[in-house]
DNA sequence: GTCTATAGTGGGATAGAC
DNA sequence: GTCTATCCCACTATAGAC
């Protein structure tokens, strides 16, 4: 794996302030990944795994209360008691605050979408579900999804959806869109080598809702929920005449893009 | 290139530090292109816009040796001969910086761009071309380009790509695509509403190459001018498809998508 | 209006003692 | 694992020169 040339070098001598200087897999104690419910990596001592959790749950407070550029790292610590070398030990660096709260969010979507979309076998209705359960999970932390994004935006942080680092909560989301698929009247109607694509082309579905989300400005986001509500029927269309032989060329085609130029970007396949 | 690593501090407490050798660019002959093409506000006097300049050329040229993070407004300042003071006068935060950038590409990008597509009407090669001039035009800056990105994606950011102050920038990218269309054999067959629209869209799918270019780690980039090379004949493919009449009821609804949830994100129409 | 010089402030990140 | 002390830098403030 290339680091990017020389922006991302981390020298050993000075402390250079807001570069991310994400470090690659380090040898270092701290255990990056998290306490996820999907199974993480066990915590060293139950004390650690606490303080761990203390510092995570009190920085996503902070977060709320005043959005991510305003917390630092100074009140996180104090807030939490412990010093800021402490929480620097935990979490090496601010933006990694934000894996946790992105793991955990992942987790719970996926829960409440099968839920609810269990009663109903449309697709369409089951994407559209999906879709909105995302936008409930995510409602409480719109107001600093800018700052969030913004980070998770830089190709070179280890936040960034399409990471290595993301591939557990990427994986756990992709799932839920094939059960989405899966579960629904549509797919057994469909060409299977499709069947196997579409999850990943739904999970970056949601990706284009949640940028349209991290962008709306109106209350509750009310926007973005009638982009769903009025794309979803579209998108179930869209994907129902792939099915006439009319567009078996095109479908082709779509699919080879999508399997040259799109799974391997997020870690479905090694290309390069 | 590194010989200023020791005109970088400066601090100690003793007063005239490393004094700039350099003397102010009064004398010498202004470098001046003449002002922004963007339609920027007009410069006060030659001088300011020489000064202006010379801040934001030596930025960029810093930004390519050292990336984003590492270039310290101190050295921008120290290398450029002026006091960091100045710099602030010109550009009131770092990120600031990108922005003059951002819209100098945009320029460079659109002329390139129409001096190469001139020779054919072909859609799918005039849209191919115009993406290719895109990626040549910003190939020198793809080291930093995460950095970059990661600013523009701060949706309360001046600095990205859909909030009104890029709104020149956009307009010229839009108005780009705009020729590409109308120069092309395809525009005269097209529904006129959908001509309308397209522009727009096709600015947002310079955005996706912009993205997947940003994420791309290949050498010279040649992952995404695959990517592009594939993916116009298939666009213009499906574009080519609106005309017929089995689509219209798919078509009516996806310009109704565009007009009501994307054209307004843009800044098109004032909708809310 | 343009610019220098200097002295801060605050916050992200680190070193090294314990 | 945890702390204290410190670094470095983005950014601000100010006072005054031209």
């Amino acid at each position: 794996m290339d680091d990017l040339a020389a922006t991302n070098r981390t020298d050993g001598g000075n402390g250079t302030a807001g570069a991310p200087a994400v470090p690659g897999p380090e040898g270092g104690p701290a255990p990056e990944g998290g306490p996820l419910p999907g199974g993480r990596a066990q915590p060293k001592t139950d004390k650690s795994e606490a303080t761990r959790a203390l510092i995570l749950e009190t920085a996503m407070r902070l977060f709320q209360e005043r959005g991510y550029e305003k917390t630092t790292m100074r009140a996180i610590a104090t807030e939490a008691g412990v010093s800021v070398g402490n929480a620097y030990y935990y979490f090496s660096a601010k933006e990694f605050l934000i894996q946790g709260f992105y793991d955990r969010m992942t987790y719970e979507h996926a829960a409440d979408a099968r839920r609810r979309m269990a009663h109903t076998r449309d697709f369409s209705e089951r994407l559209r579900i999906a879709l909105d359960s995302w936008l409930d999970t995510a409602a409480p932390y719109h107001e600093f999804s800018a700052q969030f994004f913004r980070t998770a935006a830089d190709p070179t942080s280890s936040l960034s959806p399409f990471s290595n680092e993301s591939h557990p909560a990427r994986a756990t989301a992709v799932e839920l869109f094939r059960d989405v698929l899966q579960g629904s009247e549509l797919a057994p109607k469909l060409d299977a080598e499709l069947v196997e694509l579409l999850p990943d082309v739904l999970w970056l579905y949601l990706m284009i809702v949640v940028l349209y989300w991290v962008f709306d400005r109106t209350p509750d986001t009310e926007r973005t929920r009638e982009f769903v509500r009025r794309s979803t029927p579209l998108a179930a269309r869209m994907i129902n005449l792939s099915r006439y032989r009319v567009f078996r060329p095109i479908v082709r085609d779509a699919k080879g893009l999508i399997q040259d130029f799109i799974l391997p970007t997020i870690g479905k396949a090694a290309v390069k």
